[in-house]
DNA sequence: AATGAATGAGATTTCATTCAT
DNA sequence: AATGAATGAAATCTCATTCAT
């Protein structure tokens, strides 16, 4: 059973460190070697090359955010309460690790198609629930694409806020205040708290 | 005096619209030479290198942003009014040139510290507005920060939205919706509209 | 542990040669790894670029113009002993490796400072030698810097006629008649040779 | 009759003293156009190009050394008032314009084969010198090639020094006392002063 | 006579990747 | 599993020269 990869994870980790720090084009294989300690050679031995490493990086831990996510959905409740989950869920993500919820926000824009399927399920979600919720009469008939982009930019921001210490970890202390503003910015008549 | 720099416009803007289209360090000199239909070594007449046609590009544009903005700040009006104020002006500057708007939200992070400064008045801007409207009773007690980053993320992801179809322009269309979502995140009494 | 550095050896003894041929800013980096027999990027595996390479290669090998010469001034003889001693060594430094002899002169005065500073103690030296000459009374009363300059010429200058065949190798040869020379230009009584 | 061309000779002279404080290759045609407060292309007025421009340049000065050193020849003197005279000659040049001088000892080895032929008159002046000499009995039986090359790096070596700041302007206060340690190199029987 | 934008060739440098060790 | 030299392609940048103004 061979020895364990010791480095793996360590180039791993560097890399994503990197990639949220300066870009993933502004990351060099050199780069992450280097802070991972090991040469070049030996990312190679791991991963074929940058682009699977991202890829790689990209869908193993998008795993968790769909697993949470879609345990999300399955519960059936008001607007409401859905959508405070889903703030909880989401500040959660970032707090158990905020470098790789920072990675999985930068790196969505370029990872190939069939993640991108999953990613604008994220939107769709949403969306769909928007949707329903003007339907159900929980909220005002309004524009639900816009209402769907105001809410995805709270949480989003806030983990932006995060990273300039403009606000303080953990991000869950916070997802209350959120889902509130959320809702607030929905026209829903706020459950008391 | 020589001939005239035909090119120049042309390389700024095509510079601009790839960093947009591709990401900054996404954008090779060559990229942008061959949009504007000059060779490489022409770029080098007009900037000194790639970094600091990013950095020209930005300031350039940013004077427009920050002149329309302290403009806004002069009117001394309510919390509302002055949120709502903003908000247009906002979108106002996004449906100008998209482009433009959209290459100052991705180059803000890569450029040099006096020009953050500048940035970072952006954010302090919104978040003396929602100090004072907290002491004057404009809107209910909470943490400013937060409030300061969920109206931000309200106004930038709309542009996001806009980006990806989601959401049709123009933006301005849309300025009295996101303003009220902002008034209702803070809790403010909404103005009839 | 990898590769062991094959071309290393190649690069430098062929940027040395070419620096001396066609002069330091008459070789490329191209011209460098054309004769070596590899390509432009190897040069950057071992040095950081043209100039880190310049500097390693005159710092490398001044070394030992720098200890050979020392060891000359730790023997107290008298002015025409020590006077041929040192153009005994020069000789014998350029016919060991003339390439490496015309690099060191080409290049020390584009080196920095910490390096000029070494190659000042040079100068310094002979005029040392010569101030204390003339406090002995083994020279006659004379401007000590323009006697140095004179005795430096002499020395410099026959490596010039080596390398127009004017003269012919090896330099040693010509080692006493040379110090001979500069010891009748200071107007020392000649030692019986 | 046209206006003057104003900015030949600054453009000349900026060329000039590039060339020698940071060498032929090391200077762009910016370089020179920046100096001389005119643009690129003005130079192209004046020469056709950079090739053409160093050429001129030496051609245009090496004309005065040349007529001076062959004044010198004309005078049928001893051996010792000739090498005397000689020195004072080449000192006498330097002082006129020490730029001038460094620029021809540079530039020398550039310039191409009919000029070079000229140059090598100056060895083969100074050999011939040597040899009837030494055929008169004037100065000892020797290695004429030496000797050659130590009186001329004498003479050099002298200028080097002023350029480093070790040796005083002007350099005709020198010559005397070169003139002296040249003979005495050669072993002849010195002149009394 | 001079300007300075633009060219085109080439120089320097970076970098993902390969491969012998 | 890892090393690190070397490659090859591309990126950044320089520069002598040309040319419209």
């Amino acid at each position: 059973m061979g020895r364990p990869p010791l480095k793996k994870k360590s180039i791993e980790r560097s890399a994503l460190e990197l990639f949220v720090e300066k870009g993933v084009d502004g990351t060099s294989i050199r780069d992450i070697a280097s802070r991972a300690g090991v040469t070049e050679g030996a990312l190679y031995r791991h991963h074929e090359g940058k682009d699977e490493l991202i890829r790689a990086l990209f869908i193993d831990h998008f795993q968790r955010f769909a697993e949470l996510i879609a345990a999300t959905q399955g519960a059936h409740k008001s607007f409401a309460e859905t959508i405070t989950k889903l703030v909880e869920v989401f500040f959660t993500l970032h707090d158990e690790d905020p470098p790789v919820f920072e990675f999985i926000m930068v790196a969505r824009h370029r990872v190939l198609d069939e993640v991108r399927a999953d990613e604008k399920n994220l939107v769709e979600l949403v969306y769909r629930l928007v949707k329903d919720a003007i339907k159900n009469g929980e909220i005002p008939e309004q524009n639900p694409d816009l209402l769907t982009e105001l809410m995805i930019g709270m949480v989003l921001q806030t983990t932006v806020g995060v990273r300039y210490q403009r606000l303080k970890l953990p991000l869950a202390k916070h997802a209350k205040a959120v889902a509130r503003a959320c809702l607030a910015a929905a026209g829903a008549k706020l459950p008391r708290n």
